[in-house]
DNA sequence: CACGCTATTTATAACAT
DNA sequence: TATGTTATAAATAGCGT
């Protein structure tokens, strides 16, 4: 919005990031107030902030916040219900659905862990004996089982071109937004 | 804002105050939306316009995260030749897929949780000052276990880098969230 | 890194249709 | 009154301290 253009897009850079969010939360807050004046309106924000511990909210405090919210009671019990019914049932909805993502998201995780142990065995970081103490449940204990077999003709192939597995990972370190 | 300078004070003429209210709203939930793009937070706002009885909100309808874990599965068979040749890179390569896969899982999450909150604040089964408490939301609380869990054992794997998830919320170190 | 300072982009009050 | 346009105020990205 000014020196250049805006990026609507993740700010990957921390310091630009964590700068950017300051500005715009002081901006938005007065935002909310002003349209609050102005129209002789109730309204409320709520932000998650990945810096502050506590959300940042407005009004800031928690009774006129409050009073905002309870403003819904007056409105009519059928459109009332209605709503709230809708609204709730679908984000409950959306909560399941993440909830499977989650698991498919375990799931996949558990393929990475296999590929990063055969990184760690190539590289001697690691060795297939290592899985026994690797923790043990039956879905991946039972790959794992492959996994070895897998591993074994690996380390075969690399010994006949010689090695050359190394190096390190690297991260930027940029984290993830909600992380503190 | 612009032809004259803003008085902050109530807008007595009807027909300006509800114009000004519809500009302000849609600047308002731009601002918010570019706020969480940007810096990568959850927000949300409510409005309870002179209007309309139903409050107008952000998110208005998070739909576009069905696509979370879409190209997720997309490893084409034939890469898998390649795969051992560079396997490092490889599989770098997808941790930092999951760990993407991740940030939006908890966004989402966050989002939802952020929903949920108000719809209960809305329907009276919660209040504004129970926001001290948000972090004991089960659902929500359970989703972030599980990816914070999900996180923590890439990193171990990793064993370096140390960011991550790196969630704020308290962590008892608990075992594999396998069973849900 | 946090602040203060512009150069510009955005938002929008007043008009116009 | 609703929508579109324009002149100007307000917000803020990139810098410098």
């Amino acid at each position: 919005m000014t020196r250049r253009k805006v990026r609507l897009a993740y700010i990957v850079n921390h310091s630009e990031r964590k700068a950017s969010y300051k500005k715009r939360k002081r901006g938005l807050m007065k935002k909310v107030q002003e349209l609050s004046t102005l129209c002789g309106i109730d309204a409320a924000a709520v932000l998650y902030g990945p810096y502050d511990e506590r959300p940042e909210v407005w009004p800031e405090d928690p009774t006129a916040l409050n009073q905002v919210l309870a403003r819904f009671k007056a409105v009519p019990a059928s459109e009332k219900g209605k709503w709230m019914v809708d609204q709730e049932t679908f984000t409950r909805q959306r909560i399941e659905k993440t909830k499977e993502q989650v698991k498919k998201i375990l799931r996949d995780s558990r393929e990475k862990e296999i590929h990063l142990f055969i990184d760690q065995c190539l590289s001697g970081e690691n060795n297939p004996e290592s899985l026994q103490s690797q923790d043990a449940n039956d879905v991946s204990f039972a790959i794992k089982r492959n996994v070895m077999e897998i591993t074994r003709r690996l380390a075969l192939l690399k010994n006949q071109d010689g090695d050359g597995v190394g190096g390190a990972a690297a991260d930027d370190g940029g984290g993830l937004p909600q992380g503190h």
